[in-house]
This record gives C-alpha cells, sequence and structure tokens, in this order.
DNA sequence: TAGATTGTTAATCGATTAACAATC
DNA sequence: TAGATTGTTAATCGATTAACAATC
C-alpha cells in the first residue's frame, strides 16, 4: 500500500490510474464530439476503453472513494479531475532530462508534457557537442557537472534518467543527493538508492525480449502439435 | 503460466529474464576485466546485480530448470546461455518499426538491437515528408500502406508500433492479419487485439504519472507530520 | 569434514475476480 | 416500480519470501 494522506492505495491500482485518466479524456473528447447531451459513462465502458475488466476498475476505483452514481454510472469530467487529483496532477512537476542521445533527444521533444502536468526545465549533458546547443523549446543543454546548481535553481523535482548505463548509477546518486526523489529510468541497470528514492525502470530492449519468449513459446507449440 | 515446450513459466518470472541476462552480461564483462579465473557467480550476487531478492531469483531459475551447482554458484557464461536460449534469442527477430516521429526515429537509430537478436529491417511512415527519406542503417521509409507486402517481403516478426494513439489501433489489426503476433507499443491506447496476438505497452508519460502520484504521497505525510 | 550455496517446500502476502446487496 | 449499475464482500488465484534439507 501507498500512504497518501487519508488514503492507502495498492501499487498495481496505482500503475493503472494513468491508463484510466487516458481513457477517460478519450471518452470525454468523444462524448464532445456527439454533443448528444451524454456527460457519464460506466465502470463496463471505462474498463473496455482502458483494457481491463470492470470489477477491477471498480475495485481501483473504491480504494480513491465513492465517485459514482448507483444505476447511472460515473460523470466522466468529474471522474476525470478526481484521478489527475490523486496522480497528484494539479500541481506542475519541473523535469529535467539527463542524457540526450537517440531517447534523450526524443523525449526532450515530446510535445504532451503539459497537458499531462509536467514541464521540462533543465537538459543535461556530459559530451562537447552537446553542451551548449540549443534543444526543445529553446533550452540550452548543460553540463552534468552542473546537476546540482541546476537542480537548485530549477527547482527540478523529478529527472530522466537517459544516460548511457555505466554512468546512471553515479548521477542517479547526484542527483538524489540533491533531493531529486522521483526518477524515471531508461538506463539498461539496476540502481542502488536509498528506500525514499522511486525508480520507474523503462527497459525497451527488455520489452522486446519478453515478446521474443512469447515467439519461442509459439514456436515450440506448434512443432509439438506437428510431432 | 506461458507454456514454452516442456516449460509453463509465470509471467512475472518472464518479464525479469531481460533483466538477469543483463546482469549476467555485466558480470561477465566485471571477470573479464579481473582476470582471477573467476567464472562463477552465487545467487545473492547475481540477485543484487538485477535488483532482485536471490530467492526470488533462485525460484525463478527454478522454472527452466536447475543449472547451478550446490556450494559453488551459477557459472557465469553457461547461465547466460541458458537464459538468452529461454527468451529465444537464439534466432534472430526480424523487426519493423511502424511510426518515425521522434519516438520511433530514436528506437530505428538505436545501436544495441543486434546484440541482444533483433535487428531492424523495415521502417514504415505515412508522412510526404518522411516516406522514402533514408533513415537508420541505410532502409529507407515506406509507405505504411503497403505494410502487408513489406511484412511478407522482409518476413517481420515483431512490429514496433510507435504511431499516434488514433491510428494505433488500426494498423494494429492489420499487423495481426499479416501474421505479425508480437507488438511492442509506445501508442497510448489500449489496443483490442485477438488473443493470439502479444502487446507490451510501453507507456512513458503513465511513468511520470506514476512518479508524480508518489510526489503527492510524499507530501502529503510531510505536512501531516507536520500539523 | 566443515562451510557454502543451491533447489524446493510451505507460509505469507497481495492482486484479481465473481457475485450481489445497496441504491439510484 | 423495474431496470441498471455501483461499491463491497468473499473466494480464488498467483507471486513473493523465508527457511531448510540436499549436496557440492
Amino acid at each position: 500500500m501507498i500512504e497518501s494522506g487519508e488514503l492507502a492505495v495498492p501499487p498495481a491500482t496505482v500503475a493503472r490510474l494513468p491508463h484510466y485518466l487516458r481513457a477517460l479524456r478519450a471518452l470525454r473528447a468523444l462524448r464532445d464530439l456527439q454533443a448528444d447531451g451524454v456527460r457519464t459513462t460506466s465502470s463496463s465502458e471505462l474498463a473496455d476503453a482502458s483494457g481491463v475488466g470492470s470489477a477491477q476498475l471498480r475495485k481501483d476505483l473504491s480504494y480513491l472513494g465513492s465517485f459514482g452514481t448507483r444505476g447511472v454510472g460515473y460523470d466522466v469530467a468529474s471522474l476525470t479531475t478526481v484521478i489527475a487529483g490523486a496522480l497528484g496532477l494539479e500541481v506542475t512537476h519541473r523535469l529535467a532530462i539527463v542524457g540526450l542521445g537517440n531517447l534523450g533527444h526524443a523525449l526532450a521533444n515530446y510535445s504532451g508534457y503539459s497537458k499531462r502536468g509536467f514541464q521540462v526545465v533543465a537538459l543535461l549533458d556530459v559530451a562537447p557537442g552537446i553542451v551548449g546547443t540549443q534543444a526543445a523549446g529553446g533550452l540550452v543543454v548543460e553540463h552534468a557537472d552542473d546537476l546540482e546548481k541546476v537542480v537548485e535553481r530549477e527547482s527540478v523535482s523529478m529527472a530522466v534518467l537517459a544516460t548511457p548505463g555505466p554512468v546512471a548509477q553515479a548521477i542517479a546518486e547526484r542527483l538524489v543527493s540533491a533531493g531529486v526523489r522521483d526518477i524515471p529510468s531508461f538506463a539498461p541497470v539496476a540502481l542502488q538508492l536509498p528506500e525514499d528514492a522511486v525508480v520507474r525502470s523503462v527497459d525497451v530492449a527488455g520489452e522486446l525480449q519478453i515478446l521474443a519468449f512469447h515467439a519461442a513459446a509459439r514456436a515450440a507449440a506448434a512443432s509439438a502439435a506437428n510431432a
């Protein structure tokens, strides 16, 4: 359970809240298009749009409170507000991106941050050819040596790790010392950090390998069927 | 459980195999550097390097078979082979990337595929300014209208979805019809596909929002402590 | 033999699902 | 009132962890 004020929300539920938020926004766009006055949704409609079961959706929402009307459903707009609020998206999170290789650049150029409650306020790297250049949104890439200074100056609250694996651990430690506790990491290493730091690792190569396992399983099943 | 030939491996275990593989390779590099003749590792060393507990590592390995020596540990090289084999990485998986925006480009330019058992064989998009241009590895971007043709010609076995959300569902359906069953998706939608398709969704914005939840929880705890 | 470390068992814990009473 | 749909309970299922016998 993750305690948040009065609330205790299981991690698996927290991980699904963004899906619900996304589905709700899509649903709202749809409702606006249809302009038929319907402003509500049901747990089964929202669950379908989110890719989960309706029982799971209702159970997840129950950890946040009670927002529906029996026999009617949920008001799309107000449920959106509830979930966005639970996710802490009413404040704008100030983001630094560390490491501007392929992926770092793509992340820096992503345009959907502001709509989702985030703002990129700093870019950091060490390569002489990159430091000092202007990247996305007019930000100038600063040297990672100045990490602490930049975190302080820009009130960075989250930092995306997009460095090569070998330097990720050292950078992560400096981030945590500088007060940055929330770290989305694309570096292919298991970071060892103090308990109060929260790391979410995204491993693209790992995802491909998981799919490769399924492909191999399918191949094995097919050849067994042929034998 | 995911049946693979004789094996039945729980999904949670499958998802960790890439971590073990990564840690084993790092360990092997370390061993080569030290050149002290040690060629083994223990479940606790490997677990630490993978960011899991040693009991969990041993349990996970037990689903694949029995590869260690009691009192000694695991041979790094042969355990690497076992896990790579279980993941189906002895065959090269032929990858198409659909959608060459920010993220698609970054994925196309990623250089680590071959080392991990993958090869990018096709790039697809619809934008007139992008189709026909040369991107990573000398590949020419082809039009997504020709998706079925390209899948067939290049024997594509996996396709990375990096398109905008609204077109992802249609593209995914065409991929599955064309015989592509394994789909890593970066599109922010819940894809509705037949059972035999396997989709792994990577949602960067969602990861940030999960961290935002933790930040909000921390803030709530801090203000409670001050009251 | 003594020490180390695996592979497995059994207990615990957490997540999912089905079912339904409450209630609009 | 009848029909619909929530919020919650209880059952099931799966994943994690600790402990230890087996064995090098």
